[in-house]
DNA sequence: TCGCTCGCCTTTGTATACACGATGGGCTAG
DNA sequence: CTAGCCCATCGTGTATACAAAGGCGAGCGA
């Protein structure tokens, strides 16, 4: 499918290789562009209907954040990561919500407070319907709320975007099993000691709660093991 | 038998933009261009002896890491961080060497505790100098060596960024006082911890040595207050 | 038949050219 | 005299052109 994002609406400010970027972030993360597959600079301005200047704008970003390696002379991919590098990311991104969520529950404000309380409730709704696109919505908002409760925009910054990066396996290992429901269990214990006012209880809590979600994801990768290895050769 | 003839000096073969990168990522780092400068991309390109167009790849992948703001049509400044920023992250550092230091003591292997406790009693001599650069340089291998020792490398990575980030101000802070003593001092209760496997101790003991440089720090720039927010306007 | 090598072709990396928006100064009008 | 508008100029954003390196297959030799 063809995308001229250079016809966008006017309200496009933007610059083009942003948009680009962008488009290529998500695509990435929907799993659209699969780990292992080569980039065509030539093809993706040809899709975006743009020139290779603002493509390889992108890319070379993306390649900061570590979404695409780009090899001297040799091209493009996207990051291919090995069933290890995918459970170090968990890792460390249970630590860091850990770290956040003790952070969040000293600091945080009481209508912050019952804002976080009042999105958890929402959440068992979602829960009994099955409805995993939107827990999957909930639980990003749960988390991000999370982030700002901090009251520290760099480690907030630093959470979603690790967060963003893990976005793909995230959704997947919610379909394992009665995973949603224990997700949200989860949540209630680090909700109560929040309450409680007991940050290092939530951190420790709230590491639990993602590497359990790791876990979950171990299973699948070694079921379809892989899928995220082997990409689109 | 194989022999790999591509053994040859990388230098030249590293592209030109990932070198202007570096260049201007270590002339950030170093305060040789202030925070607030506005940087011209033909200047850039006629100093680098190139052409814009790999300068801008350079400046677009400083912009994801933080160090410099490109604001669409308005050219690119060095990122002017005010104090709270630099506090807010600080704090973060705090945490993530927190939470590597824990790591790290229940993971590292014998041989790296080893190197640990003897890079640790190299620093001694450096404070009874009052060498700064050498226990600056020192500073820097014993925590990348504790990031290494967590066994993660997604987390090592992540902490090794960060603390280049803060580079300018570390060297500041370990000047203040006798601050460089302390630091060791600091050091010294973090390895008792992780000699007794008590990762969580150790954790917090590096929490709070690093929240001590940064009230170090603090001081120094409330003393110079504008120092790194007013830049070079 | 297998393997090596040479050379073409594809694709990346860099330079240059062009377009467009932003900024600043000067001019005019009130 | 001041304020606001217009235009010139500069610098960024994108496109295109050019250079060079790597991949790959054909051809040759063992």
């Amino acid at each position: 499918m063809i995308v001229d994002l250079a016809q966008g609406e006017p309200e496009e400010r933007t610059l083009l290789s942003q948009r680009i970027r962008n488009a290529l972030t998500d695509e990435i993360a929907r799993g659209d562009l699969p780990a292992g597959m080569q980039l065509d600079e030539q093809e993706l301005a040809d899709r975006f209907g743009a020139s290779r200047t603002p493509v390889r704008e992108a890319l070379s970003q993306l390649a900061v954040s570590g979404l695409v390696e780009m090899r001297p002379r040799r091209g493009v991919v996207v990051t291919r990561l090995t069933a290890e590098r995918i459970m170090d990311m968990f890792e460390a991104m249970a630590e860091i919500e850990a770290m956040c969520v003790r952070l969040a529950t000293f600091r945080m404000t009481p209508l912050e407070r019952s804002r976080l309380m009042h999105l958890h409730e929402e959440s068992l709704d979602m829960v009994e319907r099955g409805d995993v696109d939107a827990y999957d919505a909930f639980n990003r908002e749960f988390h991000e709320h999370l982030y700002r409760a901090t009251h520290n925009s760099f480690m907030a910054e630093q959470a979603a975007a690790t967060r963003q990066r893990l976005n793909a396996f995230r959704r997947t290992q919610l379909r394992q099993g009665d995973r949603m429901a224990r997700s949200r269990e989860e949540h209630d214990t680090v909700m109560a000691a929040i309450a409680e006012g007991d940050g290092d209880n939530a951190a420790r809590r709230m590491r639990a709660h993602m590497l359990n979600a790791a876990t979950a994801l171990e299973r699948y990768i070694v079921e379809h093991l892989g899928a995220f290895q082997v990409g689109a050769d």
